[in-house]
RNA sequence: GCCGACUUAGCUCAGUGGUAGAGCAUCCGCUUCACACGCGGGAGGUCACAAGUUCAAAUCUUGUAGUCGGUACCA
């Protein structure tokens, strides 16, 4: 079998997935030992709206190495899949089709045409992230596919808010929120993103205080006092004006009226401590029904709350008839011309304003006051602290910063604003009978019980879609409240980690662990695993926008979905980090590189097969056998180590470099002629099968990172079966998917072997050096002449074969010293070992003196730094004895070389 | 304002109380019978700056500067 020069990830991508798929083995049911460990990851349901970004890439990809490697192990594995109803994103997509296509609003066709409307659209496009996350190869179990508007978690939605508002967490109040005239609805406090307006303008308005005219300069005119705003048009909703009571500017003020101008209102100057003397004019106007601080007030005083503003953040009625039907800044400009007009208007600085907006539409957001639903979070809270502080519980990985942000948070929590104006999403389970009595019920048939009548009405609002998303880790398990104990809720709950990005760590994470500890009374997950952002080529934020987006699927067509995985998993430290497409194409190589190790092998496997004896035959085993089987185990130990401390970036470079360094670069050139002798013999199939055989195995430790490729190539080996499979799976059509992971076998590292080893590659390195810097032609073939010890010796020997390969030479003359001519390059090698390469009629002695006294420079600068921490008493008394050794031994091993060479150059002068 | 992170080779990033690492780019040489998406060999860094702790600091502490986040707010 010979394969295509070049690995072509289409064929592989388009067939592998189906098979997995078909064959059940994405799903926990395919683990046949009854016993066995769970592990489970939920997805972090992309909306359903959406298309993946390469965020949803990176995170996909690392809970797909993680699912895939625990499988390998034995585990029963349940990667569990699910998209989000993401209320106001498909309610505002669905708006604009509707608009575009019949040009009508959603009240024009009335809620319910509108919510079928929705679900058509979802049906239609929905699947768009599914067919990603199919495409990228994750390994999901789709008969658990779940849906947050599924009738069981909308069952669930329910009697959580049910039982919430039953024990008085869930109530219905008048509050200052954040109101989006553009989406019209309230929105919660996460879902407000901060914005600094550098032209700002801060306004000084003066209001004449009644009954003051003997106080002024004028007998006529009545005294002033000014106030400063940045939203001059809420003026026409003050119902005070507040000092501190301590400035003794105004205290002969508190208590008179003043005549609100553009109003025929006369309000109040009160005393307030909120006031700070020093800021503005020390005068604040109260605007009780626009401003959450001048609502505190209000209470406090007593003051009336007018509402100026209709939900489009035009003015209404009680902003008076000049202004109603005005939009809200262009009031803002009116108010300012009016003042100027009746000179009330003292100056206008600039001022740097710190604007919300609502974080999906960019409109800047109106604080009103208004009818909402919210939730108290104090007892939840309370439970998830004490989680984190008993447990440790979820354990974030990187800890720092994100376990104190996440108990910071949680410390400063306050109510949680869960009513949206919205028709999609799950609707609030409250009715109101005629007088406004309301009734919360699991259903309509319950309320109208408890209310003793049919004349109700829901609430029109939905909840937050965070509320349904809160209760993913369990009610996708089958918790919803009527049914609280299911097979999957006990052996996968609770989840073993969660894969996210910090920007949801309030919105959701937290509010996960909290709604599990209430509800099923154990924590969600013990792990989070918190990835960085994918940036662009400059450092910047993906964005549409910006349009500075890389899409991942133009990605997976470039490069394939393998090296995509890859790269990314490679990147994942827990910081940002910036796209660029090279990194991509090298692992592209990387996977090409693979693909010809496997090529090659096949192209030499006449007699050959996987079998894993070939490695414990340790009579026939050379030192180069030990070394790669040494090394395969220190590789395999190291990342099961780095994958259980989720350092993905490490797990990959450890695979990276044994596959390419270890195996390709050293491993196959060494038994390269073994390999492809012409005759058939038991050794040249031993040596055939072995090499197979640690390719096997290397695949199966690429596999979690580079599905595709290494089921392709897998099938290509000789021998491969489902007898290879983890015991769990043993009756399961044969893949690699459900190979046994290796875990690293210490009673395999050969340190002997690795020394070994690393003395001829370091030795064959050096004649390489030699020959390039001597500019020797490839087709010159020289002798190596070696002095050593006994032990070397013998090591050299044994590979010389390999070495005269590898250095291109004719001889390898080993003995106790070197006996060369003048015309000689030379070189120190470890373990006091000495190499020369004679070069009659080649050599160039001005380029070998030059050569030798860099190596002895470059070897006396180490010399120096060693020698005068050697000579520090402090440092010989304090440091650890075995640390003075190393620096003790090497100082030898450098005074024996720099001995050496200085000889060499010595004869050449 | 408060909290935090980051600053290492030209670029993108790892890393660690004990001789500075990778990939890409760069330079030199190779159609060596798996791979030019390749092979071999080089060059390139006072680890932002300053002080401190230590036998030893790029690594720990503090401060400074710059970059980027999160969060709060004074009208």
């Amino acid at each position: 079998m010979e394969l295509e020069k070049a690995y072509n990830p289409t064929e592989a991508e388009s067939t592998h997935y189906k098979k997995w798929e078909a064959n059940g083995c994405f799903a926990p049911e395919i683990n046949e030992n009854r016993e066995a460990e769970a592990f489970s990851i939920v997805i972090p349901p992309p909306n359903v709206t959406g298309s993946l970004h390469m965020g949803h890439a990176l995170q996909h990809t690392l809970m797909d190495v993680l699912t895939r490697w625990k499988r390998m192990q034995g585990y029963r594995t349940l990667f569990l899949v699910g998209v989000d109803h993401a209320g106001i994103s498909t309610q505002l997509m669905v708006t604009r089709q509707l608009k575009k296509e019949e040009h009508k609003t959603p009240q024009d066709i009335g809620r319910e045409a509108f919510t079928e409307k929705v679900w058509a659209w979802k049906k239609q496009y929905g699947d768009t992230i599914t067919k990603q996350i199919r495409r990228e190869g994750l390994s999901v179990d789709w008969s658990r596919e779940r849906f947050t508007m599924d009738e069981s978690l909308s069952i669930a939605v329910r009697n959580v808010f049910v039982t919430l508002y039953e024990e008085g967490w869930i109530y219905r109040g008048n509050r200052i929120i954040n109101w989006c005239p553009k989406d019209k609805t309230v929105l919660s406090d996460l879902e407000v993103k901060e914005e600094t307006k550098k032209d700002g303008k801060l306004y000084y308005l003066q209001y004449p205080v009644k009954d003051t005219a003997e106080t002024s300069a004028s007998a006529s005119v009545p005294r002033r006092i000014t106030v400063a705003t940045t939203r001059p048009e809420t003026m026409l909703g003050d119902t005070a004006v507040a000092v501190n009571p301590d400035d003794e500017r105004y205290a002969d003020l508190i208590g008179k009226t003043i005549e609100l101008p553009l109003t025929n209102r006369e309000i109040k100057i009160i005393a307030d401590d909120y006031v700070e003397s020093d800021f503005g004019t020390g005068a604040v106007k109260i605007t009780p029904a626009h401003d959450p601080n001048d609502y505190e007030i209000g209470l406090r005083h007593d003051l009336e709350q007018i509402n100026i503003m209709n939900n489009d953040a035009t003015m209404n009625e009680n902003a008076g008839a000049e202004f109603e039907g005005l939009d809200r800044f262009v009031a803002r400009e009116k108010v300012i011309e009016k003042f100027e007009e009746l000179g009330l208007l003292e100056k206008i600085d600039d001022y740097e304003v710190v604007l919300p907006h609502c974080e999906r539409c960019k409109t800047v957001v109106e604080p009103l006051l208004s009818d909402q639903w919210f939730v108290n979070m104090s007892e939840m809270r309370d439970l998830a602290l004490g989680l984190m502080k008993k447990d440790g519980v979820p354990h974030f990985s990187p800890q720092v910063p994100h376990e104190k942000v996440y108990t910071t948070w949680l410390e400063n929590l306050k109510d949680w604003t869960i009513s949206r104006q919205l028709w999609w999403g799950h609707q609030i389970p409250a009715w109101y009978d005629e007088v406004g009595n309301v009734f919360v019920a699991k259903t309509e048939k319950e309320a109208i019980a408890k209310a003793g009548t049919k004349n109700l009405t829901q609430d029109p609002d939905v909840l937050d879609t965070w509320f349904s998303s809160a209760l993913w880790s369990f009610s996708t398990l089958g918790w919803n409240g009527d049914v609280t104990e299911t097979e999957d809720l006990k052996t996968f709950h609770p989840t073993s980690v969660l894969v996210t990005g910090r920007d949801i760590i309030f919105l959701w994470v937290s509010r996960m662990v909290m709604t599990s500890l209430k509800f099923v009374g154990e924590k969600p997950f013990d792990d989070v695993i918190i990835h960085g952002t994918v940036l662009d080529k400059n450092g910047q934020r993906m964005s549409k926008t910006k349009n500075n987006g890389v899409d991942p699927l133009d990605v997976f067509d470039k490069f394939g979905v393998d090296a995509t995985r890859i790269t990314l998993a490679g990147s994942s430290t827990g910081a940002d980090f910036a796209w660029r497409d090279e990194k991509v194409e090298s692992f592209r190589n990387f996977a090409n590189k693979i693909w010809n190790a496997t090529r090659f092998c096949l192209m030499n496997s006449e007699g050959a097969k996987v079998d894993f004896a070939s490695l414990n035959n340790t009579e026939n085993l050379s030192i180069a056998d030990k070394w790669i089987i040494s090394r395969f185990n220190k590789t395999a130990t190291a990342l099961n180590k780095a994958l259980e401390t989720y350092q993905f970036h490490e797990a990959v470079q450890l695979l990276y470099h044994f596959f390419w360094d270890d195996f390709c670069d050293w491993y196959i050139e060494l038994v390269k002629d073994e390999m492809t002798a012409e005759e058939s013999s038991p050794k040249r199939d031993e040596t055939r099968s072995r090499i197979v055989t640690i390719l096997e195995q290397s695949l199966r430790l690429l596999h979690p990172f580079m599905p595709f490729l290494t089921e392709e190539l897998w099938h290509k080996l000789p021998a491969t079966s489902n007898a290879l499979h983890h015991s769990a799976y043993k009756n399961a059509d044969a893949t690699i998917m459900l190979a046994d992971f290796p875990k690293g076998d210490a009673s395999m590292f050969d340190e002997k072997a690795e020394a070994e080893m690393q003395a001829v590659i370091y030795l064959i390195t050096k004649v390489r050096n030699i020959r390039a810097e001597m500019s020797i032609k490839p087709s010159d073939k020289p002798a190596i002449h070696i002095a050593a010890s006994g032990h070397l010796q013998r090591v050299f020997r044994e590979n010389e074969a390999q070495i005269l390969k590898l250095a291109r030479a004719t001889d390898l003359l080993v003995g106790e010293k070197l006996d060369v001519p003048k015309a000689s390059a030379k070189a120190v090698l470890t373990g006091g070992a000495e190499l020369a390469i004679p070069l009659e009629g080649l050599i160039d002695f001005d380029k070998e003196i030059e050569r030798l006294e860099n190596q002895i420079s470059k070897l006396g600068v180490e010399g120096e730094r060693l020698e005068k921490q050697l000579s520090n008493q402090n440092f010989v008394e304090r440091a650890p004895v075995e640390k003075v050794q190393d620096l003790k031994d090497r100082m030898t091993e450098i005074e024996t070389q720099s001995a050496a060479l200085k000889q060499s150059l010595d004869a050449l002068k």
